[in-house]
DNA sequence: AAATTAAATGAACATTGTTCATTTTTACAA
DNA sequence: TTGTAAAAATGAACAATGTTCATTTAATTT
């Protein structure tokens, strides 16, 4: 009786983790040797099955990225809520764009995957989902910010949504540059600092809008 | 006589030629059907000849697709001449964005290419060049426009190398965003117009400062 | 004309993503 | 317990990729 529970148990849980675990390991060779070794036979491997078994919960190679991409959304979200306890809406931009750059270079690959590689957005065509349900979210939050930015006076003149898209890219370009190893490749003469440098300047202009 | 000297022509033109031949062919495929369409068999098909031969121009796929990074960078500096008779540096700036919006935006491949891919710094990586000329002459060209507005009076109290970098960030994460698909997913009012605004939005910054 | 050098070749190899007929396991009724 | 049907897992096989290299072909020099 008991055991029965146990084996209903174990076999429920080894049918939904065998996905789970192609993730988690899909995930650590992800941000262990980057997306390119990343293939279906290394994950497949790592975790003991065979090729085919991957091909029966994931569609294709596409499919495990995005999923992996919409983890990195997660917990890109999940390190916004500290957020929730800056009370001035400008101040909580500034602070907005702390930590997506600080989550952008501790996750390169991650944030390479959720903002550049094709894979994701790719699914969603094959899905013939329009909707980028991650992208908006995030997108809303910031949104919503600039929104208040704008209602308290922040910002004059200036319209909601390109702003919006303008500090999006802002903080996106710094971050992509610096993945892509085009920050380094350029003489600049503090590379290691540039990133932060660069928000500083957009920071003192902020101040006066 | 003269037939020698053909002879020897077109000899020097077919031995160059062919390397040539072989980068005209990887860029027609690359501009019409993308990066992971442009094989090494699909290029020497194309101009029929051999796989073999293109190794023997170029020392890997890496190094073809960084001779054509090198051939956008080529284009998009002669791009940028028109600028030089813009007397005023702040509207030579603002000029100097636009023609870069407009580059990636109608080269959209290439850009990507020459500022998001891998390939072109795995190839400088490769050879043991530590120096990315085509972006180092590029960020000069824009430091030194910056520089000149500071001594015009213009950015009052921002750092040379910051300003600079925030300022190609912010066109760079525009167009990024858009190249790879990620301002069309996210839900904007005007999704064609999104770029142009955005970057509206920064020149109104701009004149503030 | 012969010999040497350079250039071009494409078969062969290792890796990839992907498919699918087959086998194994599981679930459940008799 | 046994038999059967459904579900899950398998891995051989395929096509396409980048790359190598012994061999062949062409060009140049002696």
């Amino acid at each position: 009786m008991s055991s029965k529970v146990i084996i209903e148990d174990v076999g429920k849980k080894t049918k939904e983790d065998l996905k789970v675990l192609i993730l988690n390991s899909a995930k650590k060779l992800f941000v262990e040797k980057g997306i390119e070794q990343t293939t279906i036979r290394n994950i497949s491997d790592s975790i003991g099955c065979s090729i085919g078994t991957v091909y029966v919960y994931f569609k294709d190679k596409n499919a495990i990225f995005h999923a992996l991409h919409t983890q990195g959304f997660i917990q890109l979200s999940s390190e916004f809520k500290v957020l929730s306890h800056v009370g001035n809406p400008l101040e909580r931009l500034r602070a907005m764009g702390k930590v997506y750059i600080n989550f952008a270079l501790k996750n390169r690959d991650m944030y390479d995957l959720m903002f550049n590689l094709k894979a994701p957005m790719e699914f969603l065509n094959d899905e013939k989902l329009q909707e980028w349900n991650e992208g908006k979210a995030t997108f809303d939050v910031l949104c919503s910010t600039v929104n208040e930015c704008l209602t308290a006076g922040y910002f004059k003149g200036h319209e909601l949504e390109p702003t919006a898209f303008m500090i999006w890219s802002m903080v996106h370009g710094m971050c992509s540059l610096e993945i892509s190893n085009r920050s380094v490749g350029v003489n600049i003469q503090n590379p290691e600092t540039i990133v932060i440098a660069a928000y500083e300047e957009f920071m003192k202009i902020m101040d006066k809008l």
